[in-house]
DNA sequence: TTAAATTAGGACCAAAGGGTCCGAAATGAT
DNA sequence: ATCATTTCGGACCCTTTGGTCCTAATTTAA
C-alpha cells in the first residue's frame, strides 16, 4: 500500500467524526470502525495536535473536527501524520533524482505521482464522508 | 516510497549484472552502487532463489541474469521480492476494496494502479540498464 | 467538593524491514 | 588433496511501525 496503516485508520476515524457540537468518543469510533481502540486514541491525538482535530476531556467530552469537513484534504492528514515531503523523492526508492539522468521509468513514475498528488489535494473529508464504505463492513471481513 | 528498499537496490543491482558468460561478484557490485555489501548478499540471493539470477560458487564465480535483460520485467522483480499480490489491495490501505461501495478516491486510484502498473510491466531491465543514473552518482550524495 | 468520565502522555511490547556476521557448502586453481 | 574464493543459510541486531497499558490532568455533574 502506499499510506501507512496509522493513515489509513485516520482517514475512516475522520470520516465518521463530528463536523461540531457534539463531541465524539474515542471508544464507539474504535468500536463502529472495528479498530484497535488504543491505537486510534494514539492517532486521534496526533490529528489533535495537528490542529486538524479539538479535543476535551472528562464528560461529555471527545473529539470533533476543528474545521468544516470540506476544508480538510486528504493531503493534510497524510502530511500531518506521515510529514511533509510523504510524497517527495522517488517513487521506486532510489536515492538520487537527478532530472538530467531520468531512469527509463521516470516519465510513467512522475504522471503516477502527479495523478496522486492531485487526488490527495482535491479530495476532501466532506467527500469521504461520503462513501459507504466506511460505515459498514461487510461481515465477511470480520474475524470470528 | 512505493516499493520497499530492497527492491529498489534489486533493480539497481540486476541493471548492473552481466546478461551471460561471466559472474560478476556481490562485493564489486555493492562498491560500484555504494550499497550495503552483505544486505545486497541477501538480497541477489533472494533473486537467484527466484530464478531470476544464476549463481555460482567457488573462484570465478558469483551472479548473472538468468534471462535476456529484455524478458526480465521491474514486474517480475517486484513479485519475486513483496510477493505475487503487492500490488493488489486498496492503495490508501482500507480493508474492504468492494466496486459497489467505491469511496470518493477510487477512480482515482484505479487509475493511478493501472498507471503503475502499465509501467512495471512493460518495462524491462533492459530498459533500465539504458539510464545512467545507475551507473555513477553525484559525489554529494555520498555520505562524507 | 467529590466522583466519574475522558483525553494526554509516556512506558512498554511485538512484528517487520533493513542490515551485519559467521560458519557451512561448493567450486576452481594449484 | 588442499586451499582460496565465493555463495548459502541462519542467527542476530537496530529502527520503525503497529499496538497495548497505565497514570496524570482536565472537565462535567451530582
Ligand atoms: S529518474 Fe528513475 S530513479 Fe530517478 S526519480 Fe525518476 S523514477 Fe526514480
Ligand atoms: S473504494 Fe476507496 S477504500 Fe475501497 S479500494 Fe477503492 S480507494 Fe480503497
Amino acid at each position: 500500500m502506499i499510506f501507512n496503516l496509522a493513515t489509513g485508520y485516520a482517514l475512516q476515524a475522520l470520516a465518521g467524526l463530528p463536523e461540531s457540537g457534539e463531541y465524539a468518543l474515542t471508544r464507539d469510533l474504535a468500536e463502529r470502525l472495528e479498530l484497535p481502540s488504543p491505537y486510534l486514541a494514539k492517532i486521534l491525538q496526533n490529528l489533535a495536535r495537528a490542529g486538524i482535530l479539538e479535543s476535551s476531556r472528562g464528560p461529555k467530552g471527545g473529539y470533533r473536527l476543528a474545521r468544516k469537513a470540506d476544508q480538510i484534504s486528504v493531503e493534510k492528514i497524510l502530511f500531518a501524520l506521515e510529514g511533509e515531503d510523504a510524497l517527495n523523492g522517488c517513487v521506486m526508492g532510489f536515492p538520487v533524482c537527478d532530472a538530467s539522468h531520468p531512469c527509463p521509468m521516470h516519465d510513467a513514475w512522475t504522471a503516477v505521482k502527479t495523478q496522486m498528488e492531485a487526488s490527495i489535494i482535491s479530495t476532501t473529508l466532506a467527500d469521504l464522508r461520503r462513501a459507504a464504505v466506511f460505515k459498514s463492513k461487510p461481515k465477511s471481513a470480520r474475524k470470528r
